[in-house]
DNA sequence: CTGAAAGCGCTTACAG
DNA sequence: CTGAAAGCGCTTACAG
């Protein structure tokens, strides 16, 4: 307890020398002698001193703090990418001595951010999805706030870091042409995301690189609900459609649950795969072919970008990060094709 | 931005009076005329002054921000929770004029919380579970820091909220049995976590109740892992257990697919309950009876409660919440009893 | 009702 | 290499 109450003053005065030197011997910053640095150190860690960063930012006009906006919209499959990206932002923060502060936000409402930022809460932010009208990044660049983009956006004055969805849709999809896939579908959520545009374009990319093929596919965007995906899977048998693509998890399990219903095999009547791979899947069987990226190095890296560009360093303005396409048991080659 | 670098001098100058009077015009503290509080006010609101909260907090010995430990291991059925959680408290905090600075611990490893603790980062501190050997809130204690826990404990010194699982448990089990279950089985995750012991003890509860019952019941705790369940459950088929009580719905998921997988119709051949109702198993099947809590209304009051501390006010040590208890169809009284 | 001054716990030119 | 002093942007006894 006593600890706490421990501030620079007391221990200038209990070693006989200015606070300006203690302040230097614990930053580092100004010449000191070793030996007076040395008694500091040493004073500082017997009686477990930790200054108080608040009064530190105060005189430094920093808060050593940085805000993290989360979506406030409940989507399941969405939570373990955020979860793990917090993780792995919080981590790197951590290091580097900084916290983070929480800004839940809705497709209308970003006044927690607005809170942080009016309340000089925050040296920087960092975003953890990308909109087509991103609210969060407009008001952002208004006032000039520095931050970083999880997720992509044709602004190019934005630091933005994402996986390469569009390449690892490209490749899932053409392994499943070369695989013989005649006719296919994709099926994917809210076309606001920008991700989603990413990921159909890595799905049309597939059939620009094969101009031979000859066959049919489909799109369905904008599918949000467990209803919808049952009228379209319908649909989808009736046109005999051998393999559906999903851009999610949560669709994914949805396309499972109406082919189940139906008692239509998977692999054997129908190929299916995601496009990301959560654990909501995890215990399904068959297992789902589909793509796998590291959310928390994401995370990680995105923070030490937003790290960097507070020390003044120039960064890279992309980053693409890999992806890993991962062939499971829900597209076997079927041994009776449809 | 030029309001970003107004401050109370400024404002002072501007209106010809003394830096004290434009602060005693904001808080409302101390007495001050109502003609320039007015004008004070007037000029606050036209070129958008906002304080700086942190030179504010230096001043007063506060940061008015909310620790929030989550945990960081990856469950994905607690995910909606936790989320849920966040948003009733981050909204709360945000309309006290508070934020909330984000810690995730690990069983192991709770530095962020003692770094935002030592840092004298945060006025007190929301922990959003409880376990038995509870390493985070020991800290605290230790540490004198205020706290709130959601989650249930022992300890009387420690201001918690909780839903009543244990009364949810019991209602929702005493129905299966007044229903006609003559044998049951109940499933649940690890017994470290305070609310398992706690759906248990509910579950016994409903027997208690009714000592003429005369049937087969059986408990599996700690289970974890699908392939367990996959085990669990085709013990319980071989000995003709008719309903099985899952504490989440994770574990009510692998148990449906194990069912499945097995042929096993639900509700005819085999009653299925779970204690928690999130969105994992939404788009099931048939729909799964379960319980219904308000997560964001329980995390509104546990942040009301920390505020409420931290103004000095007294609480309730024990704030317990109600339930919902949702019959559905996959506990339909089966026509052709197993 | 209002203001000058000291203080919150740090940092950092500036001078020595 | 070290220190006195001013400053970060607020609040708050104390005095008037």
């Amino acid at each position: 307890m006593e600890e706490r109450n421990l501030t620079i003053a007391d221990i200038a005065q209990e070693l006989g020398v200015s606070k300006t030197t203690v302040s230097r011997a614990m930053s580092g910053k100004g010449r000191i002698g070793e030996e007076t640095r040395k008694r500091v150190q040493e004073y500082v860690e017997a009686h477990h001193y930790s200054p108080n960063v608040v009064a530190k930012g105060l005189a430094q006009n920093k808060t050593f703090n940085l805000g993290l906006v989360l979506p406030g919209d409940y989507n399941i499959v969405e939570l373990p990418f955020f979860q793990k990206c917090m993780m792995g932002i919080s981590r790197t923060a951590s290091a580097a001595g900084y916290d983070v502060l929480l800004s839940m936000v809705t497709a209308d409402k970003i006044t927690q951010l607005e809170r942080a930022v009016t309340n000089r809460k925050i040296d920087g932010v960092i975003l953890t999805r990308t909109l087509t009208d991103d609210a969060p990044m407009r008001y952002l660049q208004e006032n000039g706030v520095p931050f970083v983009a999880i997720g992509s956006t044709e602004d190019v004055r934005v630091v933005q870091i994402d996986n390469d969805h569009r390449g690892a849709c490209r490749e899932l999809t053409g392994r499943l042409l070369d695989g013989g896939a005649r006719s296919l579908a994709l099926i994917g959520g809210r076309e606001e995301f920008i991700v989603t545009r990413n990921r159909q374009r890595g799905f049309e990319d597939a059939f620009e690189e094969r101009p031979d093929w000859n066959g049919v596919r489909q799109t369905f965007l904008n599918v949000e609900e467990g209803r919808e995906v049952e009228k379209i899977v319908e649909g989808l048998l009736e046109e005999r459609v051998g393999c559906i693509v999903c851009m999610d998890d949560f669709l994914c399990g949805c396309v499972l649950n109406a082919l189940q219903t139906r008692q239509v095999a998977v692999p054997g009547q129908m190929q299916v795969v995601s496009f990301y791979d959560s654990t909501v899947l995890e215990n399904r069987i068959p297992a789902i072919t589909s793509i796998r990226f590291d959310v928390e190095e994401l995370g990680r890296k995105a923070c030490g970008l937003l790290l960097q560009i507070l020390e003044g360093e120039a960064v890279e303005v992309r980053t693409l990060l890999g992806y890993e396409v991962r062939m499971r048991e829900s597209t076997k080659r079927s041994p009776r094709p449809y």
